[in-house]
RNA sequence: CGGAGAGUAGCUCAGCUUGGUAGAGCACCUGCUUUGGGAGCAGGGGGUCGCAGGUUCGAUUCCUGUCUCUCCGACCA
């Protein structure tokens, strides 16, 4: 490609909407611009890096044994409907009516649809295991789009949906995923780590995801600094503690005029936040409320919450008017002491022995409560959040946090949508079976900034060969000066034309730019490999290399060989 | 959805408090000069000041409404 004719747009200035490295590299590259909030184009030179990840993630799907297909991205409401989650989905999913007012929505993922085609082409055991991918664009309504591409609104995304006759086989191809995944991440060229991952609204079992490790990621992963333990802090378990210690303290009552939170009250009273015990109130399962005690240092996890069979899921808090009718103070003040409320209690709080909590009295809090003399022994439960420094749940090492992009997700869904949606085959002996089902997913989009937030310096992107929208950039300097830009010209366009039939992707400089604009345009979009051809060097027959990440520049001969054996090694 | 902020030239922003019909830098165009890390000089083009009302002789500026975007939080395959 000549970028004399190709429509390269960057940017010296950051832009000002821009919070995070890579949206910032991407719009100054000029590889998208916005159209709205979570709505971006992909220009050129980023439809070029697109299109390499695309280009990776196909043929390795397709390596894997998965069948590609293309679906609509506007579904009909009717197989939502179906499935049940036309209600689950809430305003994250975009509705649309058409003119005979048939409801429609743009699709956020496609496990309905392909379960539609399956219910209505596969008859037999003989047609399974199938997997079916696709790569496609996706809409989810993002109450707060942000990051440019990492968390677009509009995306585009390769998913891929599996159906087989018994879990064994869903096990088989699952683990055949997991295995094409870590080679795609591979070979895009980021630093990933596979953890254990809750299932979400989408269902099912098992489920883990593919994280790229970076200070911008929304999510926050707990890992062992010595055992293989890996989860999102969403799924990641605590472990049952022993049992409490023997009450020493009397139980006495402290008044906490101001003191709300359990901060605020430990601080009044000289004592360690980890001997503080909260209650959050939350609505049963089978109606009336439910008092979760959690240690005043941790924080609920909600998933783990609401995954109670005692709990009603979604998850939902006990309003104000319901907490002073069951407790006779407002949140603020509660404890399990002298109350009438179911109590789960966290391992970690259940653990607790001369503690402080709330009196159930406004402007009130006792010290010295226990377990088994001051309030009933409570059922314990895995309920708060890892933090770093917990022993990690397999029993090897301590948990450490880290931030990761989610850059892919992988689950066993069994039969949720195939029973839901009445997919049967035979079997051998001509029974109906319901089939399993498992559903991979890669943002293809988020990859190209995840990408970028691992890789890059003061001076811009920092592409691996893999997805560099070009490989190669070759700059030819003094184009204008009388007695020499014939013999550049010459030299650079004879390796533009060598490399091109080499079957590199090479981009051409021949813009005519001051050297100083070529090399700040070439390291802020990233190409890898840089050829500099100038008077000097032709002078002794030497180009200069020069890789995108390497401090300096080196010379080689001036041929096309030279240069190609400095790609390739 | 709660909180905060911003909409003025392609981009980054100033001007608004105290109303008198708009500026800078970058980018762009022309010419000259320059050619190894976003050069220099000279000249030039470009904005119904988000939109709609209101107040006023007069509104980018004051008031009201509205739309959009961003950030923090909550939420989220």
């Amino acid at each position: 490609m000549r970028l004399s004719r190709f429509p390269l747009s960057t940017s010296k200035e950051t832009p000002a909407d821009a919070a995070v490295v890579s949206h910032q590299l991407m719009l100054r590259g000029g590889f998208i611009r916005q159209l709205g909030s979570g709505l971006y184009s992909w220009m050129p030179i980023g439809l070029r890096v697109l299109h390499k990840i695309e280009n990776i993630v196909r043929e390795e799907m397709n390596r894997a044994g998965a069948a590609e297909v293309l679906m609509p991205s506007i579904q009909p409401a009717e197989l939502w409907q179906e499935s049940g989650r036309w209600q689950v989905m809430g305003d994250e999913m975009l509705r649309l009516t058409d003119r005979h007012k048939n409801d429609y929505c743009y699709g956020p993922t496609h496990e309905e649809v392909i379960t539609f085609h399956v219910r209505q082409d596969l008859r037999s055991y003989r047609q399974l295991p199938v997997n079916y991918d696709q790569i496609q664009t996706k809409f989810r309504d993002e109450r707060r789009p942000r990051f440019g591409v990492m968390r677009a609104r509009e995306f585009i995304m390769k998913d891929a949906y599996s159906f087989h006759m018994d879990m064994d086989s869903l096990r088989a191809e699952y683990e055949n995923m997991r295995a094409a995944y870590a080679k795609i991440f591979t070979r895009v060229g980021v630093d990933f780590r596979i953890v254990k991952a809750d299932s979400g609204n989408i269902g099912g079992s098992r489920s883990e995801e593919f994280h790229i490790l970076a200070q911008a990621g929304e999510d926050l992963l707990a890992v062992s600094d010595q055992g293989d333990y890996a989860a999102n802090v969403e799924a990641a378990e605590t472990l049952p503690q022993p049992a409490h210690g023997p009450a020493v303290e009397t139980l006495s009552k402290v008044a906490t005029p101001y003191q709300k939170t359990c901060e605020d009250v430990a601080k009044l009273l000289k004592l360690p936040l980890a001997r503080s015990l909260k209650l959050i109130v939350v609505k049963g399962a089978e109606g009336g409320l439910i008092a979760l005690a959690i240690r005043g240092d941790h924080e609920l996890n909600t998933i783990k919450a609401e995954k109670h069979p005692k709990i009603a899921a979604p998850l939902a808090l006990a309003s104000d008017a319901e907490i002073q009718a069951a407790f006779g103070c407002l949140p603020g003040f509660l404890g399990p002491v002298e109350n009438k409320v179911t109590v789960i209690a966290d391992y970690a709080a259940a653990a607790l022995s001369d503690f402080v909590c709330g009196a159930n009295e406004a402007g009130f809090h006792v010290t010295g409560a226990n377990w088994g003399r001051d309030a009933a022994e409570p059922e314990a439960a895995d309920l708060r959040m890892i933090v770093e420094g917990d022993p990690s749940p397999d029993g090897r090492g301590t948990i450490k946090l880290y931030r990761g992009i989610e850059g892919g997700h992988i689950f066993q869904l069994g039969k949720k949508y195939t029973k839901a949606m009445n997919v049967t085959v035979l079997d051998v002996n001509q029974q109906p079976v319901t089939p399993e089902m498992g559903c991979y997913g890669i943002g293809v989009s988020r990859m190209a900034a995840a990408v970028i937030e691992q890789r890059n310096d003061i001076n811009g992107i920092l592409w691996p060969d893999s997805i560099a929208p070009f490989r190669v950039i070759v700059c030819p300097i003094g184009l204008d000066k009388a007695d020499t830009a014939a013999a550049v010209k010459g030299a650079a366009e004879t390796l533009y034309s060598e490399l091109l039939a080499a079957g590199v992707d090479v981009a051409m400089d021949d813009r005519g730019l001051r050297p100083g604009e070529m090399f700040k345009d070439a390291d802020l979009i990233g190409i890898p490999h840089r050829i500099v051809i100038g008077a000097k060097g032709l002078a002794t027959q030497q180009f200069e290399y020069k890789r995108r990440d390497a401090a300096a520049a080196e010379l080689i001969a001036a041929t096309t060989a030279a240069v190609l054996e400095k790609l390739a090694g």
